[in-house]
DNA sequence: ACAATAAATGAAAATAATTTTCATTCGGGA
DNA sequence: TCCCGAATGAAAATTATTTTCATTTATTGT
């Protein structure tokens, strides 16, 4: 979606100088303006009311009210933007710095990841005979999650989170299969080999892994990538790990609602298994 | 941060008739606003004009049109507010509803997260001699995240997703010790058994779990609350297992930040140790 | 029950803000 | 140099917001 703001700056060199002068005070003063009357901010970046409402037409508005209104909300969402964690941080501190990273990853996935992709991936799951979740260390528990999933959906998933297991249901996959490997760097070597392995055997693959073009993906027939800075707060990558997760829970709502009969009975058949393990 | 229309459902109450009119329309059609003057919201709305404004300054607001910029800029935290997810969405219209959802958990949590037990919670892993994290089902993936987090620090984690291990290791704990329980209901049974049998042997016990008071809470000497309307789209909670990584995450990082030298150097070994896993 | 008082409310007046109109300026080309 | 058109801002016109105040409605004390 096009922001105010990025017009403004995509459309200040076709502006005459007034306008000019009025663009750069917003762009260095987009606070200010929510208090600015519009006769105020003509005083104080230099033109006529007139250009204020020129201005805001020119950009496709209605008038400076609406101007106004759109540049504050934009605001709040820039402002929130993860503020450096600290020490002596407390730790809920920390926890509202972690929001707000974690929007900035998941909406930066969100550009990222391709709908066609995502879609083949979620139909290749739905339609496969089996499913494994290949993912050490960090990506772990993400394996488990995914598999956990898709088991309540009654698919015959797997997680597997160790490199000798990878290798050995690697090589049992076949047609029909298939293979995701989670790996944020994606150069996390046993879990590319055995992504490999599995594609040699003629499973299908998916990778999920941190934008760019890591090893994992050259092993990979789908490659889903999360967007995340991980360099900010520590060697851990917390807020890729969220946006797998996510990616995950999309796959998984996909095959629940395009599922057929079977599945939803699988569903229910899970949910009635698990009631009296509940108070 | 007090949102204005959090001020506005809380003072719902203490409002006149016609004011409560108003603000019955403000709270449901939240969206409108931005388009309207004072007097098309006060018609309606069925107030007077002088009346909106009472309104606003009431919230603390200079008048009408500060009432109109905050709400906007509320909004688009709220505009994005999940769509309800349906049959026939894309899997990427899925993932950007599921953002939305994610969003809103996180902040609701951020708002039922009480600082003082975050912070204990967290001392008291810190100053631990063991931790164990004890999750079943959905909730086994978070205890494993968790483990291998504390266990990265250097920390004796594990996590137990098998209840009669739980018990088993329960039974041994002691002074010293602390018990971290993750079950999103509440309810779970054997989590809730395990925990309380950590209690009974001295250890510090902990639970996450959704805002409310299920069983586990009495179970735990800490309890920490995520906050998500899991009632949406599905039977499994999605939303809540996020703000529960995100809990983890920031109690990582509160120890990482707080933690003496030893500490850092296990997060080095840590790291070097996993380097020769990679390309 | 019934004033007396206080709180709530909206119509209209007063004020303030925005938009439109239009005369002026400025730069470039004939 | 003169003309044209784009750009601009002062002021008029319009529209929106705020204040005032009379009326209504509720509450308290007798």
């Amino acid at each position: 979606m096009e922001t105010i703001l990025h017009k403004i700056r995509f459309s200040f060199d076709s502006l005459g100088p007034a306008e000019q002068r009025l663009a750069s005070y917003l762009l260095s003063h987009t606070d200010d303006i929510i208090g600015l009357s519009i006769s105020e901010l003509s005083r104080r970046s230099g033109c006529g009311d007139a250009t204020v409402v020129r201005f805001a037409r020119r950009l496709g508005l209605e008038g400076y009210g609406e101007l106004k209104i759109r540049l504050a909300s934009e605001m709040r969402a820039t402002s929130e933007l993860s503020a450096e964690i600290q020490r002596g941080d407390s730790c809920l501190d920390i926890f509202r710095k972690r929001i707000a990273d974690i929007q900035e990853s998941l909406h930066n996935t969100e550009s990222v990841l391709n709908a066609d992709d995502l879609t083949r991936a979620a139909e290749a799951i739905l339609r496969s005979d089996r499913v494994v979740v290949f993912g050490l260390g960090n990506s772990a528990a993400i394996a488990h999650d995914a598999a956990h999933k898709f088991l309540r959906l009654g698919l015959a998933a797997q997680s597997c989170c160790d490199n000798h297991m990878q290798a050995i249901v690697a090589s049992h996959l076949g047609r029909g299969s298939v293979a995701i490997g989670i790996s944020h760097s994606g150069t996390s070597r046993d879990v590319v080999e055995a992504l490999r392995l599995c594609k040699i055997c003629g499973a299908t693959t998916i990778c999920i892994t941190n934008y760019g073009h890591p090893p994992i993906v050259d092993a990979s027939d789908i490659a889903l990538f999360t967007k995340s800075d991980e360099t900010k707060h520590s060697i851990l990558a917390m807020s890729s790990r969220i946006a797998q997760l996510a990616i995950f829970d999309s796959i998984y709502t996909y095959i629940v609602l395009n599922a057929d009969k079977s599945a939803r009975q699988a569903m229910q058949n899970t949910e009635f298994a698990l009631q009296n393990k509940k108070y």
